[in-house]
DNA sequence: AATAGTTTTGCAAATGTTTTCATTTTTTTC
DNA sequence: GAAAAAAATGAAAACATTTGCAAAACTATT
């Protein structure tokens, strides 16, 4: 059924054995129409008995385009990227195009490495997340002439074009959201804010809005842990445990903000009665949360595909102009969030 | 400081800048150890000075493995695949290689596509998810000799070495545990089964387990739900809707699980007091959910780092008698399964 | 200083394609 | 049925690298 001897297929064989020449088996894939429909049947059916494979390494070195976009990303293991990087994927499949996925945990200089890997693979463009990158990276990328895209986040000022949000207006909104319902004892759940420009712009915005009305998130109510429900759990009922409890709690994002209600259903603290909470993102399953979750949507699919977009347009007709893109973030008010309790004579005990 | 004309440099600009010839270059990437100090330094310096990178391209059709691995997935967008690629990801990056991520969306055909186009690439691997695929991708992955890998789900029989875990024991080992706390009345809450072996498996193993205990699942407690909190949630509502409820309901992941709780969360019914829910995954987030999910521990982390070894292993050294790895459910018994309640004089209304 | 041995380097062929240009074959037109 | 035009094909160069082999350049030994 498959092939004579167990050699993977070239073009060279393929042309022998339908008796014409490489050339021509090669236009027979590239051009179809320059070439005889009866000798396209005979090519066909070589191809198919040997089993033949094309080879873009081949291709690629003739300065054809490899086919494929490096994808470098923190991490896939969080609900938002897997969001974003399936969105991705399916739009940029739709141009040919294949991911090279990397993820660099967070590290810039391992991230500065993937990106010379991807160079070395010759991707025909590649996306990053967020804006901040070392500067080795965008020199590099700058100086190879590489299609790029930072993606997830948006400025106006970026160095490169980019597809997203502005994390800053997202961190606005809700701290001025909070803000506006009357709390003045905020406490904020972040994660890890080094080498994560999104988390800390979100927070410096918070702490701002809430600035602006007149109110400090003291020194003790910044918890900042890592991206998950259990370790949000945890530091809410630490946060939780003392006499003095925040009004509110704002989180950097609704895995933290779901990990904070599990924390107060577990102690019997009412939400919104006692404490308000709210996160940033509206993942999947926010809405559905009991009670739901007010926070910020960030339409990480309309991300995502707008931003395979871009990319495929400033690759396949340098189109640079109209790569970038803002999705505004929007506030969602639902059910965790309502005014400031009444003032209580006393802080309640355990 | 980058580099004089803008065409990107080749080995030979270097060879020439460095006053050597192409081969020397060459060798000084592969075999420093044969080119004298002196030279590797005005080497390195012409690389530096041009920017030059290498093109893996040109390496890959000369034999040089490419350096990629191909890993297919019906989506990444669910909390379970994001695990896993992350894992796989961090251990094959160890051995050098890069991902080559694609997603088909639970459509064995256009995993055929992939699978294709991934040979095209000279992938030096291929990790597809499950045992299900096409009889046309089995034979390509064959006839082209290609490392291949059955990645999440375990079978001993499987014609590809697999690394996973026995989907049927994971339904099994819920199904007995449900059976053994004397429910009778269950439903089921499961995603589609349509090119899924593993809900399928989960599902068929659930219902054995049941049968043993001599009660079946009533084909209106059949609920087929998209892989979302949100349809789980609706699904649920309406299944509780009715005068006549079952006293548990098993759910093919926890992602579904999450959703049936916010459900009964939402209509008052009490978990694990009026109708016990279990998960198959142990996501995160499972622990910490309230009351904390029943389920069956799958290791993602451990499958994906496994996975990534084993492919490494016969990509390099042939080894592919030690590829295989079962990774056992094994189930978590925490808060949202208990005992059936007591029986009721009648249904209890709305 | 000549020889033998070792280290370092370059040449040229090879890898699997695509593409330009020239040649051959086929079709159309008169 | 010949000439002109059009279509189909092939030969060879090009792409960026690696590698086996041979030549050249050093070192060590006498």
């Amino acid at each position: 059924m498959t092939d004579i001897n167990s050699k993977r297929a070239d073009i060279i064989a393929v042309a022998k054995a339908a008796k014409v020449s490489a050339s021509t088996v090669s236009r027979n894939f590239n051009h179809p129409d320059l070439v005889k429909a009866s000798t396209r049947k005979r090519i066909d059916a070589a191809v198919r008995r040997l089993g033949y494979i094309r080879n873009r390494a081949a291709q690629t070195i003739h300065g054809i385009r490899s086919g494929t976009v490096g994808l470098i990303v923190p991490t896939v293991d969080q609900a938002i990227f897997a969001e974003l990087i399936e969105s991705f994927s399916e739009a940029i499949e739709e141009f040919g195009f294949t991911i090279l996925l990397a993820s660099h945990g967070y590290s810039l200089d391992r991230e500065y490495g993937l990106t010379r890997k991807m160079l070395e693979h010759r991707v025909d463009g590649i996306a990053l997340i967020g804006m901040d990158h070392s500067d080795d990276t965008y020199e590099l990328l700058a100086q190879q002439g590489m299609p790029a895209l930072l993606l997830w986040n948006y400025a106006k000022d970026a160095p490169l074009p980019c597809v997203g949000s502005d994390n800053y207006m997202a961190g606005r909104l809700i701290g001025e959201h909070v803000a506006s319902l009357g709390h003045r004892s905020v406490a904020a759940v972040f994660p890890p804010m080094a080498g994560n420009d999104r988390a800390s712009q979100r927070f410096a915005a918070v702490a701002d809005a809430l600035a602006s009305a007149g109110c400090g998130i003291p020194k003790d109510w910044r918890m900042e842990t890592p991206y998950s429900v259990a370790a949000a759990k945890v530091a809410v009922e630490e946060l939780i445990a003392s006499a003095n409890r925040p009004t509110a709690i704002i989180c950097g994002n609704d895995v933290l903000a779901w990990g904070t209600l599990h924390a107060l259903v577990r102690h019997g603290v009412g939400v919104p009665g006692e404490i308000s909470v709210t996160g940033i993102g509206d993942f999947n399953g926010s809405k559905e949360f009991e009670p739901s979750l007010t926070t910020i949507r960030i339409p990480a699919r309309a991300i995502g595909s707008k931003a395979a977009k871009s990319i495929a347009g400033i690759i396949i007709s340098d189109e640079r102009t109209q790569a970038s893109a803002h999705f505004s973030p929007e506030l969602i008010v639902r059910a965790t969030c309502g005014p400031v309790p009444d003032p209580r004579p006393g802080p309640r005990q355990g």
